[in-house]
This record gives C-alpha cells, sequence and structure tokens, in this order.
DNA sequence: AACAATACCGAAACCGGTTTCGAAATGATT
DNA sequence: AATCATTTCGAAACCGGTTTCGGTATTGTT
C-alpha cells in the first residue's frame, strides 16, 4: 500500500522504540560501555566497538535527544523570538532570516527554537522565561533599538546572545549589523552625481538605531558634498508604506519639492512612490526614489525599484558563527561584524528633469 | 548602572541556579514532596503546600524543562520544516504563519522547533531525524503536493502531523485548507459579470494540489456560465513573478488575447503585470489581473492588485487546534477544516474595453 | 481508650542517557 | 614466574525532575 521498503527479515522498521539499555542487554555490556563505544571513547575495543556499532545500525537506535541533553547539561537549542508584527508585514526578511539561521546552527548540531512575542507583556518576558526554564542556550535578536530592553536584560544575566543591529551596549555585546550608513552616503553620492540637489529623505522611526544611521549617513554625503541641509526634507517615518505616502506628501506639496527621495527601507518606498503618482509626478522623470532592502517585489513595480540590497543569508551564516564562538569560550572579548550592502540599480531613479544650477564641482 | 531592580536583601537575583533538591534541603522536604507539592497533588496538606509555593517563588525556582520532559515522556515540542525557498521569496506567508503557529502553540504550551530543509538531501530527511531523535511529537506541515512523500512517511510511522492544504491521502490525515476551488470560482465569476469572455489563467505546478483546485474552481465557474473553454488560454506556471512573466506573454500575444487573467498567486500575478506593460497594455482598461494571496504590498503598486485573500492567523490557529486535538486521543476519526478566501477588490480589474458580444445572459 | 480510617510525607525507582572510578584481564618486562 | 603497565569493561553516580508505594502521625469512630 504505502512505500515501505522494509524486508520481511527487518524486524525492527518502528523506529525510536529501542534504548540504550536494550543494546546493552542484547549485546551483553553495560549501558555506560555501550555509550562509550558509540561516543568514540579510546577505552573500548576495536571489536566490541565494532560489535556496538553494527548493532545499533541495524536495530535503527538513536539516542533520546533529551536524556542526552539533560546528562550533558546544555540544550543545543537557541532562541529567537519573534518581534510583535505588524498586522501586515511588509518584507520577507523574517521568514528568509529564519531559514538562514536554522541551516547555519543545524550544521553546529543546534536546534532553532522559534516564539512568538505576546504583545501585551513586556517585550524581555519571552526571554526571561526560556533563560529561567533553561530552554535555550543563547539567542539569536534581530530588529534591535538603540536602547533595548531584551539586551539589558541578557546582559544583566549573563547570558550569551548575538543581535543583528547595533544598540547603545554594542561594545558589551557580540552583533552583526549591515553598514546602513555607507549604504545611505553611497546611495546619496548616487543621487548627487546625477545631477539632484534637493533630495528628500523618509526615516524610520527614532527607536531604530538602523534608521538613525541611515539618516547620519544621509546627512554626511550631503555635508561631503557641499550641499546645505534642508530640514523640511528630512521626514520621519515608519517602516510601512502608509508612513511613506504621508511623509512623500509633505515632501512633493513644498513649494520647492525635492527632484529625489531616499526611503528608509522598500515598504516606505512604495508608499512614496504611490503618493508621488498621486500627485502627479513621473518616475523617475520628475522624481527619483530609492528604498532599502531589496524586496523581491520591487523588481516588478513600474518602475522598478531602485534599492539597497544585501545577503541575509549570510546575515544568518555570520550571527550564528558569532553565537558559537560566544558559546564555546564565553570569556573572549566581544566582536562584531558589518556587512555592506549594494545599491540595486532598477530604474526608479535618474538625473532631474530641470538641471539644477550645478554651481559646484569641488566643493566651493 | 543598569535597570536591575532587586533590592540588597534579595539575594536569589540570578535565576535559573536553584534546582528542586535545594528547595528541598532548604525545607527539610524530599524531592518528591516539593515535587508534588508544586504540581497540585491532593495528597500535600495546605500548610507545607504554602510553605514549598512561597519558598519556590522567593528563590525563583523554575523547574529545568528537560529533565521534566524527560521524566513525563514527552517533548512538548512540534516540529516545523522550512521547505527549501526560491532564493527571492516575495510573499511574507511564512513568516505570518510561523508567529501564529508559535503564539497558538504557546498557549498550549508547547514549543516550535523550526528546521530548513536541506535542498541536498532527501525531503522528508528532516522528518526522519527529528522522529527518530524524539525532538518532537508532532508537525505541522504546510506547502503540500498531491502526493507528498513527507504526509506518506509520517503517515507509515503513526507520527502525528497535520497539514496547511491538501494531499491525495487526505481521508488518512488531519488537515486545514483554504478552499481555493470555490475563491477562484468566485473571481471568475466577478470577471464574467464585468463583461469579460476570454478569461486567461496562469497556474501553478502540476505537483501542487491547490494550484489544481484554483485551476478547477476557474473552469468550473467558466462551465457554469456557459462560456467556452478555450485551452490556450490556459497557462502553466511556478507561482513566481518570472513563470508570470512568461505566461503573459504566451497569453497577450496570440491573436485574441485574453481580456482578463486570472493568476494562482500573486507573485505570478506581478509578473504578468509587468509583461502587459511592457507588450503596452493598460490595466486594467485593456487587461484584468486578479491574484491571489493578499500580500500587502500589492495595495501599493499601480494599479493595486487585486486579490484572493485569507487570515493567516487563523490558518495557524486551526492548524493547531488540530493537532492538539490529535495528540491527546490518537484514535479519533481524522477530521479537515475548509476555510474561505474572500476577494480584495483593489483595482487592478474592471470591465472589458470592447463590450463583447454578450450572447449569454441566462446559459441559452 | 482502643481501633480503623485518613492525611501526609519519605524512600526509592524511574526517564535515558553520560561520565568517573576502580577492578579484572591482558600484555609487557625483568 | 613474579611484577608492573595497559587495555578493557562493569558498577555506580549523576543530570533534574516525576510518580508509585508504603509507613507514620493524625484524626475520627465506637
Amino acid at each position: 500500500m504505502n512505500d515501505m521498503k522494509a524486508g520481511p527479515e527487518e524486524e525492527w522498521v518502528k523506529s525510536g522504540e529501542v534504548r540504550i539499555s536494550d543494546l546493552a542487554a542484547e549485546l551483553g555490556l553495560t549501558k555506560g560501555t555501550v555509550s562509550r563505544a558509540l561516543n568514540g571513547y579510546e577505552d573500548i575495543s576495536k571489536k566490541t566497538r565494532k560489535r556496538v556499532m553494527e548493532a545499533a545500525t541495524k536495530r535503527g537506535y538513536v539516542p533520546t535527544t533529551q536524556a542526552r541533553r539533560l546528562a550533558m547539561g546544555l540544550t543545543e537549542t537557541i532562541g529567537l523570538v519573534l518581534p510583535p508584527m505588524p498586522s501586515q508585514p511588509v518584507n520577507t526578511f523574517v521568514s528568509e532570516f529564519i531559514n538562514s539561521v536554522s541551516a547555519a546552527l543545524h550544521l553546529h548540531g543546534y536546534d532553532l527554537l522559534v516564539h512568538s512575542a505576546n504583545s501585551e507583556e513586556s517585550e524581555v518576558e519571552p526571554y526571561r522565561r526560556l533563560v529561567q526554564s533553561r530552554k535555550v542556550d543563547g539567542f539569536i535578536i534581530f530588529r534591535t533599538n538603540e536602547k533595548d530592553p531584551r539586551v539589558n536584560y541578557l546582559l544583566n544575566e549573563g547570558f550569551p546572545f548575538v543581535t543583528h543591529g547595533r544598540t547603545a551596549r554594542m561594545a558589551e555585546h557580540d552583533w552583526f549589523d549591515i553598514d546602513g550608513e555607507k549604504a545611505f552616503r553611497d546611495a546619496t553620492s548616487h543621487l548627487i552625481k546625477l545631477g539632484h540637489q534637493r533630495i528628500g529623505f523618509v526615516g524610520g522611526g527614532k527607536e531604530f538605531f538602523s534608521a538613525q544611521l541611515r539618516l547620519k549617513g544621509f546627512r554626511t554625503m550631503l555635508e561631503e558634498s557641499c550641499l546645505e541641509k534642508i530640514p523640511s526634507l528630512e521626514q520621519p517615518g515608519d517602516l510601512t508604506g502608509q508612513g511613506g505616502e504621508i511623509a512623500a506628501q509633505n515632501l512633493l506639496k513644498q513649494t520647492r519639492p525635492p527632484t529625489a527621495i531616499l526611503c528608509a527601507n522598500d515598504a516606505t518606498a512604495l508608499g512614496v512612490m504611490k503618493a508621488a503618482r498621486e500627485l502627479g509626478f513621473n518616475i523617475p522623470e520628475e522624481l527619483s526614489v530609492i528604498g532599502y532592502d531589496g524586496i523581491a517585489l520591487g523588481a516588478y513595480i513600474d518602475p522598478p525599484l531602485t534599492t539597497l540590497t544585501f545577503s541575509i543569508e549570510e546575515s544568518g551564516k555570520e550571527m550564528v558563527n558569532l553565537l558559537m564562538r560566544r558559546l564555546k569560550s564565553p570569556d573572549l572579548p566581544v566582536i562584531s561584524k558589518l556587512a555592506s550592502a549594494i545599491l540595486k540599480l532598477r530604474g526608479s531613479e535618474g538625473p532631474p528633469s530641470s538641471i539644477q544650477n550645478k554651481n559646484m564641482e569641488n566643493c566651493l
């Protein structure tokens, strides 16, 4: 009926039924001896080791994880707590990230425990529970805030973790991050070289460190290029499409609207593009738009969204490396890794329509 | 320095250090008694129970999960294996789904173990490993194929699981699904009522049962409306944007192209819209497009994508309910639940430009 | 006051592994 | 052949809980 290939002589097809004590009894050995034989201890003769190994594979013995972990005093499990989601998450970062983290952990024999955050309780509560019940050996944290209660709690507890993103206490913990500041310097520079002089910026919430760094990159490049900083062109956002729409309206209804808008993420950029369309701005002829995240969807809209992109898979791998290192040697000095985003030109930016007074070529 | 609120008299701030034996020693009781006191056994006097409880909270005692689970012979953990992802996933289903499943499991005291699939090995290998090492009590499976090796394996093994989506063996296991057939009947009906008579369809791979059901719904409604089935208007797809582009080219380059295209998912629809733009078709004036999934960003493109949407949160909850029921009573008959998708009109569809010969009003 | 019933708790086994320690068997050395 | 070093394995403790069983101490009954 179904595709089981077990021959008639194979009696132990159902897996997970044989214990180490069964093996020991069958072989006339003790649990301890069998255990050491299977785990490659040197005080077991090659002959009995072979006997044990063969019996183990024949009977399909697989050690019960719970028992092994209890005996060895570790969980081999890493926790990842999903931040409370907006009702409509906009990008696929989370699933890709989980995927890569899980794969990387698996290479080290670790499992990934994914926990959801209940929005009605404190942000650190899930972490506290997982720590106290000893369900995990460490944490992967992402979407950090500058002042991050999770980080504070775990640092205070002395519990291992790695963050995706920097925090105010980044000197005290391992972290991985994308160099958003450099990314936005690059993007700004690109726009300036195209001839833009009035560039708008739609940021993320103040609580997100990363969004602040992106703003910083924007400002730095303006300064380096001797463009004056125009406060009205810097609009707050909230990393959502709706926030982008509102910000874009504030920007484009000004008497001298910007000729380009830099957005803290792609969702924001999509909102900006929508508002721009509704206000009659052609993209990219009358308005350039650049986002950040590299969402796949961006390639299918009109015009395709130019964006800053980075490898989520690499992020996951690197974070797991950092965490494994920390678990092995808890007293090593903290380290961090900064990866860079690359500007993926897809067509939502171009030179400004009215070539503006390019009075500076070399900064005064 | 940091925000620990422990007063000077609180000596046991560091959590996770106190064992049940410590409590017992401190109280002059045995482990067993303490355990029973904490677990509400009736053979413990109110007085000592109170003593135990107070000492437990004072010392911050939390039982070690691993030990408890080993003793009780259960894992209280559910496995979820991520299918190998397309390099660029377009929708947020996975992360939303994980979130809701995790939250629902938590209400039952269960954890969620997320595992990634290594594309180089067999599809069932991760399941086999998790079963054999006894890491999980059951599985949540999604994106089923009609003939699904994972389902075959687990059925053969007699291991509990619930699927999101139907399979060829759906009579043998619990499942939850969205009624894609009805959804596509609704969408097709909507287009027909708008006046469309030549409607294209871009499907998913043959291996996906759900995509087949959507096609079936499309065909059924054509038939019910006495519209002839035109084979060239049914194009295969692969649930990606690229697949949508190719299919759309095949459709729109025909001498009599369709006036509307129904897509098996939103990613496909985005590809279709892109190809349509490039071939000079205005949407929705010259071509209506409808997708399936309800991705949030569909609201931000031009025109906003009309799509079929459903509650992922409900999906997760229902599946967990089914699985918990199964774990409690393994011998209950299999049950299933079918939820419906709703047509979310956003503007990518409208009446056909050239009002076609509406020779039928009441099916002959 | 003697006896049975009940309440309460200690002792110990158990879950399924790992690891330390010591003893027996083997081999090498003189 | 006696002595010592090695190899190899058994015995037992341990990880941190849960649960069964039986024995006191207490209460209730007559």
